[in-house]
DNA sequence: CGGATCGTTGGCGGTACGTCAACTATCTCG
DNA sequence: CGAGATAGTTGACGTACCGCCAACGATCCG
């Protein structure tokens, strides 16, 4: 009687939604702030993974995007003619493109970040550094388990 | 000479781009998930948002979605035209609209973020509870101070 | 040899915006 | 009262980002 907490309580915001507001909010600024060399998020992305996850097959890539095959050429090519990415064929199996971080890939990505520094730094203003190291760490172990089998065993539509 | 920490740290990642990259996902697996009486996310953000701050004027909503005016007009029309949100005018400035969130609307939002659950869930299984909960309300947090002056005093373009 | 796989190209479609211009209803201030 | 600012609205145009699909060459594998 006394608690009470029936009146949708204002916890319950999903954090999908929180994610991606700040996700769009984050964009607004970097764009408003005028970052100047800048790479665009998703080359971004793409780089910050493959600087992670070292050579990888297109096709690896490609689900660790979760972007399509056919959409990845694209960015990989924007991102090979600037010389930020290198493709070559697995020895192993030439139907393969293997994908590398080039020198310059690694400049250009560190370059944006220090950028983007201060858009985050705008951004989570309100957090104690302390605090930032712990979203940054969770996050990045939600991302980091994100690769193995996503979308697969949804056989229980409204399971749930 | 010990520590050494030079190479390129693996924590370097940019919180932005995890934020993207997990949004990106987050859409990917809802759209997937095939989530059936569904909003899209700028409506779920929306709905959201007017759920936390009360009844706004237009153009405070427009500020703290960080979105064009003319384009919120669009936005608010769907949800008004659903019935998930009233616009009345302000009885002291009576160019203004109050939007409120109606019953329909947090009905709406509610199951919604029911659905969503399930892809939340799937996309940070890897953490602990007390962890999502902490993951939630530091982004809560960084969000809700988005609002007031973001992007002014922008005047030292790379001071940062 | 035949079928499967990997990358690639191209086309079609859709969402989610930004920007700008113009117009109305309304407020505010001189 | 009249001039100018302000809030919302409408519409047009453009862009970034992306899904899906079909086709094709190169390659692997049985």
């Amino acid at each position: 009687m006394s608690p009470e907490p029936a009146v949708a309580a204002p916890g319950v915001t999903s954090t999908l939604a929180l994610i991606h507001h700040l996700s769009r909010l984050g964009q607004r600024s970097a764009e408003s702030a005028g970052v100047p060399s800048r790479l665009r998020p998703r080359q971004f992305v793409a780089l910050t993974l493959l600087r992670e996850q070292g050579n990888v097959a297109q096709q690896t890539l490609a689900e660790a995007l979760r972007l399509d095959p056919s959409n990845l050429v694209g960015l990989l090519n924007e991102l090979e003619s600037g010389g930020l990415v290198v493709r070559r064929r697995d020895p192993n199996d030439r139907r393969r493109h293997i994908v590398e971080l080039a020198d310059d890939g690694r400049r250009a990505l560190e370059d944006a970040e220090r950028e983007l520094r201060c858009v985050e730094d705008g951004m989570l203003r309100t957090l104690a550094p302390d605090e930032r190291a712990t979203l940054h760490d969770l996050l990045r172990r939600a991302v980091g388990d994100q690769l193995p089998s996503c979308t697969e065993a949804v056989s229980p539509p409204d399971a749930c």
